[in-house]
DNA sequence: GTTGAGCGTT
């Protein structure tokens, strides 16, 4: 029964807003509003969510009226074991709109440069496209909306090894992951081999094309293979893939971002 | 049913 963030941001031009990060993902804004509510006047707590899913993104914002008690809140909430899991709390810095804060508080809306100081980090959500893939594929949004995600997604995942369809990885490069040093031996070694690809996939002298004309998989069309794999446009290749358009027509399309 | 670095909604 609690309106936090039901309603849009309250008032924040004189508020303290906290980041509480780790906190599990069925922690909601009731479990915490006592725990923080303990040591001062909370006046929001927002957490943000997915859109698609609904699911809790594994952290909150508290927001107090005054700093002394926010700084409370940090210094005691911050380690606390909440649902089994021990929560980070710290003063929030970046706000939605880009407002300046200052230890905590929104001061005044702030130039670019301060904005853009701060590298961004990639922040991975496998299970956000895990859903994507299969709920959004669905609907059939259109082309440019999709650009434009794909950029996006570019940009903010770019530190991710993957590019767009990267080749099946082998499961011992999956494990180097975390290992820095010797990261470095091995592509010390494999630098001989190449510097200028970074991902070089000899093209194994394929065997003859196909002497059995009796293969048991018929489905593909020689003009798939013609292209290497890759089909950058798929938009009307092989309809074999692609189910009816039609039933991906729905009434409502209240899921994008149209309506404001 | 899953997950775990991070900075937010009308």
């Amino acid at each position: 029964m609690s309106h936090f963030g039901r309603s849009g941001p309250p008032d924040i031009t004189d508020t303290y807003s906290l980041l509480v990060l780790n906190i599990t993902f069925r922690t909601t804004a009731d479990d915490l509003f006592p725990l923080f509510d303990k040591y001062g006047k909370v006046v929001d707590i927002f957490i943000p969510r997915d859109r698609r899913t609904g699911d809790s993104r594994g952290f909150a914002f508290v927001r107090y009226k005054y700093a002394d008690e926010a700084q409370k809140a940090v210094e005691r909430l911050d380690g606390r074991v909440v649902d089994g899991r021990e929560i980070t709390v710290q003063f929030a810095k970046y706000g939605p709109n880009a407002e300046r804060i200052h230890k905590g508080r929104i001061i005044e809306p702030v130039p670019r440069s301060r904005y853009r100081s701060r590298s961004r980090s990639p922040r991975r959500r496998h299970r956000d496209d895990h859903y994507r893939d299969r709920d959004y594929r669905k609907r059939s949004r259109s082309r440019s909306v999709e650009r434009y995600e794909r950029e996006r997604y570019r940009g903010r995942d770019r530190d991710s090894r993957r590019r767009s369809r990267t080749y099946s990885v082998s499961p011992e490069y999956s494990k180097d992951r975390g290992r820095g040093r010797y990261d470095d031996e091995r592509r010390s070694r494999s630098r001989s081999v190449d510097s200028a690809s970074p991902v070089r996939h000899s093209p194994s002298p394929r065997r003859s094309p196909s002497p059995a004309k009796d293969s048991p998989l018929r489905g593909e069309s020689p003009g798939r293979r013609s292209r290497d794999g890759r089909s950058p446009t798929p938009r009307s290749a092989s309809p074999q893939g692609r189910r009816a358009a039609s039933y991906s027509q729905s009434p409502r399309n209240s899921d994008v971002d149209l309506c404001s």
